[in-house]
DNA sequence: AATAATATACGTGTTTTACGTAGTTTTACA
DNA sequence: TGTAAAACTACGTAAAACACGTATATTATT
């Protein structure tokens, strides 16, 4: 068995040194490096590759996701393990769409971790219950009512609704965001509607929920 | 220098994990103890008294915060150190208010982590850069402004309002919550409306931010 | 050139929010 | 036990937000 190389993404540095040093009893596993933003990912993937990278779902600017995206097309040989304090459906479900190999709630095990790291290194998929229970779960919604639940939802709004959208939660009202926009209230009106039927959400409240989850806004 | 003993409070065993290994390497820190809950934690005192308690602001059922009252009152020669994500001000002014000796946020450095729990254990208080900031200038702002910011807020709303704000988060509109508690709507905007001034709120957005924060919902 | 996507905006009716007022229970405590 | 404070209930009115349909100018895209 050989050495599995490990490269850890992680914007909190307890986290990394915490998985690290948990890592560090195995003998087969070697984190090669840690970083905590996009960014210098791939300023390290110019000198080093790993195979496999651990990835957090929340990061700054550019979420897990994105980089799990770009990684699928740029270094397709290496696996991505994504990790993460969120299990809902929609995380899941881009997660597996941006090319993941596995995906672990935070949650987890040492024992949980090490077996992930090494079944994706060997090429199988890693899903952790509560992650398998949800998509199974999915699964059988979509089955019964017939509705393809998520679609790849952020990328479906304009850069307007988006722009749109994130001053909606940062707390502005209609009328500050018409004035800031110099646009008319009953266009940001329109907006809004527009983008809670394209996210299929119910009212301001989910649309606060989902811009945290998705990484739109700090709390 | 005697060994400092510890009991770690957090729900991702992952974390658990983390630290203790983190603090394996240090000599005079030992961790005697690891609970995920408050009731976990409870029970490990009948029978084990740490020096240092290393708290999780956001647990289940009951709040770091909650905890950490407790055990001001019940052990009081427990050390209390916070450990949180999330950096805002009502959580510090809360958790200062609730008796912890020190406040860290996760993306601290090991280095820190130790020099916090060698301060904390020899009496002394620590505050890492990030929430010192935070008080600075919250302190420096109520000074300027004279608004005393952070009330202990949450414990100013009453059973009913707590009830109609949980409601409330969870999306439901004012209808359906007048509906299930066989009350006016215009009793429900009513509390809504004092939910929103007691708690010094902007708006629905707000609100809903807030009880993510205040562990009142999961996302 | 035709079509689709985007950004803009209005009309109408419903719902929510802001702010003030006020009656009825509960609770606290002197 | 009596009374004051707090909690819960509810309405009026005006402004703002939301739902849903419709519509026009501007920009891609093909």
């Amino acid at each position: 068995m050989s050495e599995i190389k490990i490269i850890l993404v992680d914007d909190h540095q307890i986290v990394r040194d915490g998985i690290k040093a948990l890592l560090s009893d195995s003998l087969n596993i070697k984190v090669i490096g840690e970083v905590k933003s996009a960014y210098e990912l791939f300023d390290l993937l110019k000198t080093q590759i790993p195979d496999i990278v651990l990835l957090d779902v929340s990061l700054p600017t550019m979420s897990g996701i994105e980089v799990s995206k770009i990684l699928s097309s740029d270094f397709p040989k290496i696996k991505k393990l994504m990790l993460s304090m969120y299990t809902s459906e929609d995380f899941i479900f881009n997660a597996i769409k941006s090319g993941v190999n596995g995906y672990l709630p935070k949650n987890i095990t040492r024992n949980e971790l090490l077996q992930a790291i090494n079944e994706v290194s060997e090429g199988r998929e890693y899903f952790s219950k509560t992650i398998s229970d949800t998509i199974l779960k999915s699964y059988l919604k979509s089955a019964k009512y017939g509705n393809n639940v998520s679609d790849d939802k952020l990328c479906k709004l304009t850069k307007r609704e988006n722009e749109i959208l994130l001053y909606v939660v940062e707390g502005l009202h209609n009328k500050d965001i018409a004035e800031k926009l110099y646009i008319s209230i009953r266009t940001v009106e329109t907006h809004k509607t527009n983008i809670m039927h394209k996210l299929n959400l119910n009212g301001t409240v989910d649309l606060v929920k989902f811009a945290i989850k998705n990484n739109i806004i700090e709390l």
